[in-house]
DNA sequence: TGTAGCATGTAAGCCGTTACATGATTGA
DNA sequence: TCAATCATGTAACGGCTTACATGCTACA
């Protein structure tokens, strides 16, 4: 279906080490790795519910190239299940190819340093540009949109704390928490400091 | 949500408003609007000191490219000049239109919400998949890199305050700085945890 | 003499998004 | 019955990176 050329690469070895995949691509596995069976609809609502708050959640039809890549690659599983109706349903699971692939990916390969792209930062930058007030106002719909954020994430913590299978995960969840923190007590002393 | 700009598409007027340009264009431009007249590599050199720390720092081969956008839409202005021997190098300022289009940008736009790319976040979520050692030496190395950074960024800010040109810039560096302490602290909780 | 920095580009290709298509089920 | 949600994809394309190419200058 979508193997394409990308599939035939010149080390056609599906099993692991050799073919580099995409972060993203690692990333679901990733949250396959929790060992649920599951559709790409329920990939999708998982990766909003994590991966939007430090990676970047991905687009419906890149969960499904993504998945289709793994599958080519040998590193998920897949099987139709009946919906409720007449219609099915293709839920993915990892396997052992693919923790194995996981594993070596993260003890291998190095973390990039985090990448910001931060419009925010980026705007007042050029504040020299635009009127005061519209700076102010932007910095103000900053704030407020920190505080949707955490209220997302805070609700998420909640809902895996005192669960040991997502331990990490919530060591993550505190971190985002932290950082949304400390962006809100930059953003008001900045709007202080402006007003001087 | 945005989307009622992509009706004024097909309009090819050159002198602004109207053709929406990537953000990257709009930071180069940004930084062409400090006043110097910069030569391709130089607006490497600067970009790696400013949009580097928020933003990303695009290659070369990019800025090449967006100089030419800018050039075909008429936001900047390009000059040769001869260099140390016989090479002459292209150098670009930014031109009236350009500064109504950046100005333009910046109040008829919305900022997005930051965007994270934080591989080491996303290893930690998966840490469950490899020794507790491996993951504290990541967390190690990333507090190290955060070191570096800071004091990368000290320097750059040490070299722009109470220069009022840079006003803006310099609460963007510092707000850096925050970020960066605020990683550090958070990465050196979860250290202190992760040995319980 | 050779390497690092200055300086400018082209070509190929991947990652990821938006737009387009399709259709079933559930609840207001 | 109409909208929202579930569910799965394809096509087109933009942004950005890497690799490739070229050649000069300064300096150790």
């Amino acid at each position: 279906m979508n193997s394409t050329v990308a599939s035939m690469r010149q080390d056609p070895d599906s099993t692991g080490s050799g073919t580099r995949l995409p972060t993203t691509a690692y990333a679901l596995l990733g949250l396959l790795s929790f060992g649920r069976e599951l559709s790409g609809y329920e990939l999708k609502q998982f990766s909003d519910s994590t991966l939007r708050f430090y990676w970047s959640s991905p687009a419906m039809s890149q969960i499904y190239s993504e998945l289709g890549r793994l599958l080519d690659h040998g590193l998920v599983d897949s099987r139709e299940v009946d919906g409720p109706g007449s219609r099915t349903t293709t839920k993915y699971r990892i396997n052992d190819a693919g923790l194995a692939e996981l594993r070596g990916w993260l003890v291998t390969s190095e973390a990039e340093f985090p990448v910001l792209k931060h419009s925010v930062a980026l705007r007042l930058l050029l504040a020299h540009l635009v009127d005061p007030g519209s700076v102010e106002a932007m910095l103000k719909t900053y704030d407020e949109q920190l505080t949707e954020r955490r209220r997302d994430l805070a609700a998420i913590l909640d809902g895996i704390t005192d669960d040991e299978t997502f331990r990490f995960p919530a060591y993550v969840a505190q971190w985002g928490l932290d950082y949304y923190a400390a962006e809100k007590r930059t953003v008001r002393r900045i709007l202080r400091d402006l007003n001087e």
